[in-house]
RNA sequence: AGGCCCGUAGCUCAGUUGGUUAGAGCGCUACGUUGACAUCGUAGAGGUCAGCGGUUCGAGUCCGCUCGGGCCUACCA
């Protein structure tokens, strides 16, 4: 098939009766970017608005909170697209340090190898060739979603650019003295034999036991008692510590307790962070493994005793117990120190234990040689720009939380002890001396030595260190591109509140770091997305639902509209089918009224440019009025990221007021029997502006309708993607046409109940009067009779007060009254009338007392008070109407 | 330990700055193939807005407390 066939000259299949999105859906997605209508521009003059895509891992496939984020993106692109923007939405994978070695060390184990025995070489390589696979994946995946990005800018965070971006980084960092390297304490994963940060470790609740022990003081038969929850770290102990002004152990100041089954002299330090109220108020002080103890040992400069080793086995200093595992070794020593008679007692005890995230195991804090980047000032520009209003959270909820983990933030440990990622641009002579250089080259120069000399350090950086400069750096930085120009600042952010501090907090800070500008305006944070029960999704609970797998059930469309319908602020996603299916009964129902109005209107009916709604009968005033309103506030809400309730207006604007009432009451005209000017013209301009304003929502469907009515061209030659978004239209805004069809809706509707009370069959024909006050009223009302004939199924509308016996009521001011032949008030009916005149009562006793209540009318608003007043008279005349039915019906 | 969010119909959730009668979808009930759609249409039932107290002429909405659920941050060993 060649492009052209695919192009809006061609004619498209005839419609059938149920929408079927995998027959168009994929065609699309492939022609639009053969097209090549979704590239950005740096040249072009018009405003810019870009998106970077939050890039997804490269170690499998995306799931559902991607499909969200990529929803909300593609809706917000494309609707700026087609506001005239010049749109960017710049797509990229990342490379997951940690989380794409696991999965290839895994793969090498079921291989029955190991990344250490095919050496580092050919296991980057391996990397490299999983991480192409899982690419195209994704690829794949963003483009059956519709995604509308810019593929040919697409960005890996291991690619040339961005490593050299990096490397940039680094070494402007190091130069400014913001990124050092030094022995501090760190969280360490034996299990997967790196440091982490702060951000990968998780706390528990574990229930584990709290042991006291004793400790013998020098020099006397006194013994005091310190607690710990993990007694293997007491072979590491250097000290005991007290606070300085605990009354207790005044007489321990300069002298030093020994420590049980070593030996060790440890001196009493006052330090004070002790608890006087927790247990005795003396602490073990393990300077090695514990990091308030490290702390207390810089301050008291206690030595080092490192007894358990990063392979999570206690070292040659544990003595007795060197090569055990970290927990055998905790019995061990509990029940030496039993046996040796230490132990005062053991607790049960509940406390928090930090994990590694990606590893699952307990992080054991070490001391480690690593490179740490200072991020105070970054974090206090930060924090400077959400408060003066350069960088918006979305919803601002999140506010509070980034004011509080920015003002508290620590030094960020951003070297890894793994293979995949970033080497670090640090290079050491022989003697030693480290150099931090662009490349090999640069640092042979600085160490005034041959390049041979110098070896690389071996450790990579923290993922997302490199993700941290990714608004950016994909534009070209540090070069100074015509894409950077053009496109950064970004415009928004869609991404999960998972990763704030990941991610959003440390690109914000390198941005304004590096550009000296936000890296994005606004950040609109998604909740999770859950299953319908509210439970998070998990490979082990099985409740994890695939979006290609629901794409190709439902249609990406539908899955599109429900992820971006459940977007509720600061809200998680509860990921329903039914109301997914339901969604795509919505999309059936486009479908089918534009196969309705297409086989219904004339043939030389067009989609309009413009219209002047004076040559036009009422219910064409009405539906453009209802257009015009819809279209204003779906870019509202659209404008301040509630995808809610943009999609629910439209929703409601094509289910109810398009497709129930409008084409309900176009039928007469269309079919003949009751001509009105230009109703098909109305219809496809309708339809028109209904299927630009879904587009951003449902790109698929509402591409393949449009490019079947006829007169769209005129709006854009080829694509939808590339046409005007709706906007207001206040020549088409009709307060009184909308006031007027608003009440013979409430009046239709009110006849059809009780026709149902009165238990009146479908089939029959009712006769209905109707009456207004005022005459204006009185003649749209005779004008509109054959219309609610229509709707009501009555072979008579007249203007009339209600005829003896007719069943009556009151709405919007009309008077309504409906004789069915043989039928009286019956029973039904009568418990229904007599139910809504106490409710009635009940409204009318609240709105009498509020009208006499002095307070009220001296402090409440005068609209209010005149508002209760109408409101009190319509409920008085209400009343007296049902009243007068139900007298009549009692006399018939 | 601190901070944030949530508690509204059987279920999942909306409800803008306090203002007349608290909404939607699904589910449920009754009826229905008249010329697009049974992935449909028409009508309907269903809520003391977690509880208590306060501010106010007026509170689902603002304030305080209690109970219940979730999340984030945190060096009491």
């Amino acid at each position: 098939m060649s492009k052209d066939a695919m192009t809006t000259a061609e004619p498209r299949p005839p419609m059938d009766k149920r929408f079927d999105p995998e027959s168009y859906e994929p065609r699309l997605a492939a022609w639009w970017h053969e097209r090549d209508f979704f590239r950005g521009d740096a040249d072009d003059p018009r405003e810019s608005f870009c998106i970077m895509i939050p890039p997804p891992n490269v170690t499998g496939k995306l799931h559902m909170g991607h499909a969200l984020q990529t929803a909300l993106q593609d809706l917000l692109t494309r609707w700026k697209r087609m506001q005239g923007y010049n749109a960017l939405w710049v797509p990229g994978t990342d490379h997951a340090g940690i989380a794409t070695q696991l999965m290839v060390e895994r793969a090498l184990a079921e291989e029955g190898t190991s990344r250490r025995e095919i050496g580092r070489a050919a296991f980057v390589e391996r990397c490299w060739r999983w991480k192409q696979e899982y690419h195209d994946n994704i690829r794949r995946q963003l483009l059956r979603l519709g995604a509308s990005c810019d593929f040919s800018r697409e960005r890996f965070t291991m690619d040339e650019g961005l490593s050299r971006a990096v490397t940039e980084a680094f070494v402007r960092l190091h130069r400014e003295g913001l990124i050092y390297r030094g022995e501090y304490m760190v969280n360490w994963s034996p299990q997967l034999d790196t440091a982490v940060s702060d951000l990968e470790v998780e706390m528990k609740t574990v229930a584990g036991k709290l042991y006291h022990v004793a400790y013998p003081v020098e020099g006397s038969d006194e013994r005091i008692v310190v607690a710990t929850t993990r007694p293997e770290t007491m072979l590491g102990d250097t000290a005991v510590a007290k606070h300085p002004d605990d009354e207790r152990y005044r007489h321990l100041t300069g002298r030093a307790a020994i420590l049980p089954l070593v030996g060790r002299r440890l001196p009493f330090v006052d330090d004070e962070v002790v608890e006087r109220e927790f247990g005795t108020g003396l602490v073990k002080v393990t300077p090695s493994h514990d990091p308030a103890d490290f702390e207390i040992g810089k301050r008291h400069d206690l030595p080092r005793v490192e007894v358990i080793g990063r392979d999570g086995r206690m070292t040659a200093r544990s003595g007795d117990f060197a090569g055990l595992d970290r927990f055998e070794a905790r019995r061990q020593v509990v029940e030496r120190l039993r046996a040796e008679g230490w132990l005062v007692k053991v607790e049960d005890y509940t406390h928090n234990v930090g994990h590694s995230q990606r590893g699952g195991e307990p992080v054991e804090p070490l001391v480690s040689l690593q490179w740490f980047c200072d991020v105070e000032g970054m974090a206090r520009r930060a924090l400077a720009a959400v408060e003066d209003g350069r960088l918006a959270l979305v919803p601002e909820s999140w506010v509070k939380t980034w004011e509080h983990w920015l003002g508290n933030i620590k030094p960020w440990c951003i070297s890894r002890q793994l293979w995949w990622g970033h080497r670090i641009p640090a290079f050491s002579d022989r003697e030693g001396r480290v150099h931090v250089a662009r490349d090999i080259e640069e640092a042979a120069r600085q160490a005034g030595v041959a390049p041979e000399e110098l070896t690389q350090d071996g450790d990579v950086l923290d993922t997302w260190f490199s993700s941290g400069l990714w608004p950016f750096s994909t534009l070209g930085w540090p070069d100074d591109t015509a894409d950077l120009r053009a496109f950064h600042p970004t415009d928004v952010l869609v991404t999960g509140h998972d990763i704030l501090f990941f991610w959003v907090a440390r690109m914000a800070m390198f941005g304004l770091h590096f550009t000296d500008d936000v890296p994005f305006r606004t950040v609109h944070l998604t909740g999770l997305v859950r299953d319908a029960d509210g439970v998070k999704m998990s490979k082990t609970k099985g409740n994890v639902l695939d979006p290609l797998d629901l794409a190709a059930e439902y249609g990406a469309d539908a899955l599109r509209f429900t992820l971006s319908i459940l977007d509720a602020p600061g809200r998680d996603i509860p990921m329903d089918l039914e109301r997914m299916a339901g969604y795509r009964g919505f999309c059936n129902k486009i479908w089918n009224a534009t196969r309705f109005a297409l086989a219904r209107i004339g043939e030389d009916d067009r989609v309009q440019t413009a219209i002047d709604p004076a040559e036009l009968a009422a219910p064409e005033r009405w539906i453009l009025a209802r257009l015009s309103a819809t279209a204003a506030e779906v870019d509202a809400r659209f404008g301040e990221y509630r995808f809610d309730e943009a999609c629910n207006r439209l929703y409601h604007f094509f289910w109810g007021e398009l497709c129930d009432w409008y084409i309900e009451l176009a039928k007469p005209a269309l079919f003949g029997d009751a001509p009105r000017p230009r109703v098909g013209d109305v219809l496809l301009t309708v339809l028109d502006h209904a299927l630009r304003l879904l587009h951003p929502v449902m790109p698929f469907l509402t591409e393949e309708l449009w490019h079947r009515l006829p007169g769209r061209e005129a709006l854009h030659p080829e694509t939808i993607a590339l046409a005007p978004y709706p906007e207001r239209v206040p020549a088409w805004e009709d307060a009184a046409t909308e006031e007027r069809m608003a009440a013979l809706i409430e009046a239709v509707t009110r006849l059809r109940a009780l026709r149902a009370d009165l238990e009146v069959p479908p089939a029959e024909a009712v006769a209905v009067t109707l009456r207004a006050d005022d005459e204006a009223t009185s003649a749209f009302l005779a004008e509109q009779a054959p219309l609610v004939a229509a709707l009501v199924r009555a072979s008579s509308v007249t203007v009339a007060a209600p005829a003896e016996g007719a069943a009556r009521d009151l709405v919007a001011g009309i008077e309504l009254g409906l004789v069915a032949p043989r039928r009286e008030l019956g029973a039904v009916e009568r418990e229904r009338l007599e139910a809504e005149l106490g409710k009635l009562a009940g409204e009318i006793a609240a709105a009498e007392g509020r009208l006499a209540n002095e307070q009220f009318l001296a402090k409440a608003p005068p609209a209010v008070v005149a508002g209760n007043r109408a409101r009190l008279a319509e409920l008085v005349e209400r009343r007296e109407r049902i009243r007068a039915g139900l007298e009549a019906g009692a006399e018939g």
